[in-house]
DNA sequence: CGCAGCCGTTCGCAATATCCGAACGCGGCG
DNA sequence: CGCCGCGTTCGGATATTGCGAACGGCTGCG
């Protein structure tokens, strides 16, 4: 048997980022050296695991079926060896945590930098993109999602809630007219949101009448934020990602009696057991650190 | 993360080996570079994996537990790699295949000999002991076994019968006596066998007369065949062992109406799904070579 | 069309990792 | 006591790995 441990992270890796290049980079790690890893690996197989098109690369088939095997059989191995840190060991090995951007940038550095700083043993791997990721298959060893939670096989535990408002600019609703029922909304355009379609994004029930979708959208609620206060539409956004703009005129929150109910923010994780101790140990330090008044109340009402 | 796969492996070898010098030796490696590798893949663990006397090594208690998650997990990596060799690809890898000393010295020679010559690319170790391995913990792909299967966790195929007969050398007949009904059992002796008490090697009914057990053993057919030669006692043997030397008048047949069945030969190999290709096509192998007239039958015939 | 940029591959070289064998200390045994 | 076998440490030789440069191919742009 000639082929490492390296060489199937390094397969998996190119298989994730869909290039040779791109997976270098997220390793920062030489082409070449990555090239060479997965030559190696077919050579060491037998078969080719990608098929090179002038500069392109695409997985075979047997390479998306080997993938799919040694995924969990690779997470066993890890987990087995970070399982045998005793209790009182300090922890060790990585953890790797997707959470929404906007959320992520505004609450989560302080708390996980205390994590880290109370593990100095731990590498910590932080990816804040508002697309859901398959936490089987990307895996991270903790999410945090903002919403209802749609994958009922991953572990979860909330961590507190998530009041969104609806929000224009002074300049939108000056151009476009008043917004003084839920009768107006149909004549106004929302901005959309990269991730997920208007009938996702609109809580509400179907027969409830909506805004338009916007001729724009991002993937991010900061983008969205300041898409709408230039004015190009309405904007359902969590509370704390506009709330100064609110505070500054910038946005106006409009039909403030619209029942919309909070999202909840969850801690989430696949259902390996014994549940790794890191895991465990990070989900409980999010708990307390949301634990109370989550941070944007205390800014809202301190002002 | 800084272990590998060699670590891991040399780790599961020190443990089944109980030695680093005896997992050394059978890796064909020096002993410095085993201690070595255990030493770093205790290092990046962060725990001890064995205690040290003077000289001596143990597990400790997380060595074992780690054993156990470790072991399916790395041979599920393994196969994983191993399956992706599609159909049309050769076998690759390694084959590790254990079978009874006698009958592997005598019948397997060629027939694996003949596999390995149409496998190129595959590595093949062969262990000919008598002692029953277990296949989960010691990291044989195939079996070989004769008599009745006691291990219902594992795949089986039946591969042919091995007769057995009652044999004794005319020295040890003219010194001890004749032996000419059942009821003289019990005045003779019989040649032991290392690996069986002979509760089970004697395969008759408890009520039914036995001889005593001698006061030699071995742990093969053909040095029990030897000591049977000389004249130490009686030996219940395969056909296939004591062919030759009843031809020759060394040995003579003795109670030929003795109710004994013929033992079965079987393969077997551990319930990997899915079943590794290599073990599929092995078994196939055998069960062609071994199809039809067995090969000390048509030996005996012929004379 | 030519050019720039991006892709993956190959190569030579320097740095790093691995392995070997010798030497050492320890415990058990005769 | 000497011998043996055990595991550990060390220096040196060998093998492996990673880097950066060069290359060819493809795409998009002016």
């Amino acid at each position: 048997m000639n082929w490492s441990i390296i060489d199937i992270e390094t397969f998996l890796a190119v298989l994730d980022a869909g290039s040779i290049s791109g997976a270098a980079a997220r390793a920062d790690l030489s082409k070449s050296v990555v090239s060479k890893r997965i030559t190696d690996f077919e050579k060491a197989l037998g078969v080719p695991l990608f098929t090179r098109h002038a500069g392109r690369i695409a997985p075979t088939d047997n390479a998306l079926a080997l993938s799919e095997r040694l995924r969990p059989a690779l997470a066993e191995l890890i987990a087995a060896t970070e399982s045998v840190t005793g209790s009182e060991a300090e922890l060790r090995g990585r953890l790797a945590i997707s959470a929404p951007m906007s959320f992520g940038i505004r609450h989560l550095g302080p708390v996980i930098a205390g994590f880290a700083r109370a593990h100095p043993e731990l590498e910590i791997v932080l990816d804040y993109d508002d697309q859901i990721t398959d936490m089987g298959r990307s895996g991270f060893d903790v999410g945090l999602r903002i919403g209802h939670l749609k994958d009922s096989t991953l572990m979860s535990r909330r961590l507190c809630e998530d009041p969104r408002v609806l929000v224009a600019s002074p300049d939108y609703l000056a151009m476009h007219g008043p917004l003084t029922g839920i009768s107006d909304l149909p004549r106004h355009e929302i901005i959309g949101y990269l991730n997920v379609r208007l009938g996702e994004l609109w809580p509400l029930n179907a027969d409830f009448p909506r805004p338009r979708p916007g001729r724009v959208m991002a993937n991010n609620g900061d983008a969205m934020r300041d898409l709408a206060i230039g004015g190009l539409g309405l904007a359902l956004l969590p509370l704390f990602i506009v709330h100064d703009a609110i505070r500054e005129g910038r946005l106006g929150r409009v039909l403030p009696d619209l029942p919309l109910e909070p999202l909840p923010v969850s801690a989430v994780w696949p259902p390996i057991r014994p549940m790794p101790r890191k895991v465990r140990l990070f989900v409980d330090h999010l708990v307390n650190a949301f634990a109370g008044t989550p941070p944007w109340h205390a800014k809202m009402h301190g002002t």
